[in-house]
DNA sequence: GTCTATAGATCGATAGAC
DNA sequence: GTCTATCGATCTATAGAC
């Protein structure tokens, strides 16, 4: 127990779902305040660059995430169906079954996607890359796999678009069903 | 010719551009201003609400855009496979092959959708419900079309978010492509 | 109807006491 | 490190001349 109770990782949580809820732009400082329960000083102090770098830490943050929980099983050589099966399992868990949106995504679809512009790109490449690997070792061919992988992560950002448009999360769990069935069928 | 050069409705597109590539909260209305041509005074005139009113009209001008070039024809009865093929084609040009996001979605993403919540849900539903109806006349059970539906819509919405995040419109031409291509195959 | 000027609030960011 | 006070900029919206 070496440290105070206040780390600049724990408020990384905090933030992005501060994010997530009000995007980059309608997150203000002085709500960032309330929920992390840190003031401005504070947060300039563990932040230097402001809501900036506060963005782009959430960002590394859900990448490595993913990057734990889901490419590098998905890349690890044994059973490339477990990894796959592991990817429905957490993304489903991760998205709270269509009820929590991508905040990759959303910070895609306006100007504030230029800001961040490298880590959105990599975090999508990433995965895609990833879930093409797999589906080769599973026996797809090379554009069969690219093709798939693409409709896959294609699926799944459109579904939580849906989802919260409708506001009926079940959007989601039901396209994460048809692309289970889909790859099993298509195998 | 009864009237002045400029009406309401000639600032709806200049709006559109605008809410579509700053969202609804980083369009300020300087930029407003400056790309519609109009006077803070005469956005006003014409939209008494402010903002939100113009976020409002280009709301619906897209929904009625969809109505008249995709929907009716989806639903007028001869034919469902035209209307399908007419409904590609227009969101293809809509969409500019990629190059263009869903207005309605990015406003989805964060709290901006509960201010336009009826009309996000309605465009959405608009949609669903009529292309379920094409794909049932087209010889669809009841279940296979909205299930159906839904993962067309999904499709749409998702390549329009990967398209932009990879920076690559071709993703979305590829999407389209698969669906037609599932369409054609699973009648 | 359309403009300029500006009110009133809030923004991100900083300074300085402790 | 954390706080409060506050800066200058920018925001939406309005007032009032023309």
């Amino acid at each position: 127990m070496p440290r105070k109770i206040a780390e600049r990782q724990d408020a990384i949580p905090a933030l992005g779902e501060v994010f997530r809820e009000y995007g980059f732009l309608g997150s203000s400082l002085t709500e960032i305040s309330q929920r992390t329960g840190l003031g401005k000083g504070s947060l300039y102090h563990f932040f230097p660059n402001g809501k900036k770098e506060m963005a782009e830490a959430v960002l590394d943050d859900v990448t490595n995430w993913f990057r734990d929980n889901v490419f590098s099983t998905l890349l690890s050589s044994n059973k490339p169906e477990d990894g796959i099966q592991n990817m429905f399992e957490a993304v489903d868990r991760y998205f709270h079954s269509g009820k929590r949106v991508c905040l990759v995504g959303a910070f895609a679809l306006d100007d504030t996607r230029d800001r961040f512009e490298a880590r959105i790109r990599t975090y999508f490449c990433a995965w895609t890359d990833a879930l093409t690997t797999a589906l080769k070792r599973k026996g797809f061919s090379d554009q069969d796999a690219t093709e798939t992988a693409e409709e896959i992560i294609v699926s799944i950002q459109g579904a939580l678009v849906l989802a919260r448009s409708k506001q009926d999360p079940q959007v989601f769990t039901r396209a994460l069903k048809r692309l289970r069935r889909h790859i099993t069928a298509g195998s």
